[in-house]
DNA sequence: TGTGTTGTACTAACACAATAGTACAAGATG
DNA sequence: CATCTTGTACTATTGTGTTAGTACAACACA
C-alpha cells in the first residue's frame, strides 16, 4: 500500500494517512475484503510512531472505510453494503448541513448554491483527469 | 448589538462573536453602513479581552462582512453591493469544493449530494421557522 | 498642535491537539 | 500452554491556537 507523509503539510499525519486510504478505498485501489498493513508494519515504513497510525485506523473504523478484527488485523469495509452506504451517508448530511448553514448565513439562496455545486463540479472534473488519465 | 458568549461551548469566544454578528447581518438586524461598537467597548461589555474582539473584527473585515476605517470604528459592509456578493461567493465556493472533494472520496454522485442539498433544506427551513415566527 | 479614540502589534500564559514512548490485553497459531 | 502478532491504553513532550496584557500608530476634533 502506497501513501506519503509531507511533513511540512500543516495537515496532521494521522489525517493524511486516513485520507489517503479513504482515497485508495473510493477510487478502488483498495478492494473490499482486503487487509491493511499492521499498525506497526505501516508505521515503521513511514518512520512515525505507531500510535499515529492507530489513530489512522480509528478514524477510518468510525467512518466506516475499515473494520477492526482485534487480533487479526483490519480489513477494508464492504462500501457497497447497506450499512456501509447509510454510515457513509450519515457522514455527507452532516457536511451539507453544515454548507446550508454557512450559505445561509450570507444569504445565498438553495438554487444559487446549487448552480454553483454544478459549476464547480464540472470545473473540478475536468482538471481532475487532465494527469491520471 | 446583543451578543452572547459561552464560555462552556468549545467554539472559540472570537468566533461566537464572528458568528452572531454575520448572522445579524445576513437577518437584517445589523443594516449596512451601521457602526460596530468599538473593540474596547464590546470587550468590556463581554468582559473579555480587548484582542479577542479584534481577532474577530479582522475575521469578519476577511469575509467582507465589515469595513473599518483606521480609526473611525467599524461599519457594517452593504452586502448588496457587486464587490461584497463576489467576496461571499468566494467563500461559498470553497466550501463547495471541500463538499464535492468529499462526496466523491465516499463515492457519492453528484445527484445524490443535490438531492440530499434538497431533501435537508426543506427539512431545516421548517425545524428553523417553528419558533421564530 | 494637543488630546482622545480608533484599530494594531508584540509578547506571554494557558489549553489542547498531535505525536511519541512504553507497557498492556487478547486472540491466533504452533 | 507458550509465544507471536494484533490492536489498546496511559503518559509525556511538543507544537499551535486562543486569550490576555500592554504598548504603539494614526486619524478626528477641539
Amino acid at each position: 500500500m502506497q501513501i506519503h507523509i509531507r511533513a511540512q503539510d500543516g495537515v496532521p499525519i494521522y489525517l493524511q494517512i486516513v485520507n489517503q486510504i479513504k482515497y485508495q478505498v473510493a477510487s478502488g485501489r483498495l478492494k473490499p475484503g482486503q487487509e491493511l498493513p499492521p499498525i506497526r508494519n505501516l508505521a515503521e515504513t513511514l518512520v512515525i510512531n505507531s500510535n499515529t497510525v492507530a489513530r489512522a485506523y480509528r478514524e477510518l473504523e468510525q467512518a466506516g472505510v475499515v473494520e477492526k478484527r482485534r487480533t487479526a488485523g483490519t480489513y477494508v469495509t464492504d462500501q457497497r453494503s447497506p450499512l456501509a452506504r447509510r454510515e457513509r451517508q450519515r457522514i455527507l448530511i452532516e457536511r451539507i448541513d453544515q454548507l446550508l448553514a454557512e450559505s445561509r448565513q450570507m444569504s445565498f439562496e438553495l438554487d444559487e448554491v446549487i448552480r454553483l455545486l454544478n459549476v464547480r463540479h464540472t470545473i473540478l472534473q475536468k482538471s481532475d483527469g487532465e494527469g491520471t488519465g
